[in-house]
DNA sequence: CTCCATAACCTAACGGTGTTCGGTTATTCG
DNA sequence: CGAATAACCGAACACCGTTAGGTTATGGAG
């Protein structure tokens, strides 16, 4: 019972289990202990590996959006990026959204990691756009994802679905309903989604870097 | 030690004391022991009023966000109405960003009295409107709104201070710099929420629903 | 007026939490 | 071979939200 032949725990398999677990149980349902439970070890000995729960939150939360598609801006079609970037963001969100509210609440490091490794600003600029609006859209663009996400499958469609209920009041079958609530929630997003990025457009025009630009606007992180 | 003469708790009495500790020392710093201190009882004495600290919480919220301004929906200006209360909604905020994540984090009960109490809804709606993209446009300003503050006011502006040095490479003045990022928020707050509208007046001219007619707008446009 | 239900506080405790300390043992490296 | 270190364990610390059961003041009924 000290140290056993083979190391049992390692920071992938951790969090591995932490995910698998939120994903099962829920967030609120994740504490040390049962984590280890999971796999067959003592709490105290998590600490080996992650200093804290919040640490290990936020590399799993990283974990998760690290293979989000942001390959769309090579183009230098900065809607169609967006568009890609967005689209596939939301779908990593709807694959763990128990673990949303970690993602959503800008944990501090985890999000300049993010940032740095993030393609869409250096996109964005790369179209065209200058530095500082590049950081606003890609903010932006991030809320209506996170945003749209919660409302859609984080909290169940409990409240959702009375609307619904009001908005087809000829559709009893209850079973379809979640489908339609589904589908619904697909709408909205793209409606906002699309809204935003039509309103850009013309903002677009006015402040596009010119491509010849010796001087680039600043690297503006690093 | 029983009970006293004149009571000293409240609901009120407590909210205000949850709110002020929370804005002092932050969310994860308000507990039932604490605040019941900070009001001279004993954290048990809290849940004769409050049968939870989520209800607590709850409450607190929505006492914040209880007079945001929705009246400007009244002249059936849908702009007007959503600009207006967005701002409101952000000022609103701004005043306790140590809440927010009690607010963002779609509270289920609270979500869904707001939305009852909500003007907005019927404000779009009365402005011709069709219900399902009064709902879906509430949502999408709600979250930009909420994703906006998130990234302003709630952590600090550490992370993005450097961003605006590196934007105004000659500002050396560091205790200037916080009111310019306080500006530059502002201003992608504005942007993006125009962006947002813009891109909406097209679909409004397409859905729009004629003033004379009482009957739904029609199923599922894609 | 008395009587008593109830309201408003208390003390004490339960089961949980994240985390730390000080072990013990297996591996690895000089 | 010996020492350092890595990986686990057991026990504990200081909290947490919440509940049970006790005590006393208030307010209404008779």
């Amino acid at each position: 019972m000290a140290r056993p032949k083979t190391p049992i725990l390692s920071k992938p398999a951790i969090r591995g289990a932490a995910l698998a677990l939120i994903d099962r149980d829920g967030l609120e349902r994740l504490s040390m202990r049962r984590l280890a439970q999971e796999l067959d070890v003592q709490a105290a000995s998590l600490y080996s590996h992650y200093r804290t729960k919040e640490e290990l939150l936020s590399d799993v939360a990283n974990e998760v959006t690290a293979h989000i598609d942001v390959t769309e801006f090579r183009g230098g079609d900065w809607r169609a990026g967006l568009l890609a970037w967005a689209r596939s963001y939301r779908s990593a969100l709807a694959e763990h959204p128990n673990l949303l509210p970690v993602i959503a609440s800008g944990p501090g490091r985890r999000e300049e990691a993010l940032r740095r490794a993030d393609a869409v600003h250096g996109g964005l600029v790369g179209a065209g756009w200058p530095p500082r609006y590049a950081t606003m859209i890609g903010a932006s663009t991030k809320y209506l994802v996170v945003g749209a996400a919660t409302n859609s499958f984080a909290r169940g469609f409990d409240d959702d679905v009375r609307v619904y209920q009001d908005r087809y009041p000829n559709l009893s079958q209850a079973h379809r309903l979640a489908e339609v609530a589904a589908e619904i929630d697909e709408d909205s997003f793209e409606l906002a989604l699309n809204a935003f990025l039509d309103g850009l457009a013309p903002v677009f025009a006015r402040v596009r870097v010119p491509e010849s630009g010796p001087e680039d606007e600043g690297p503006a992180e690093g």
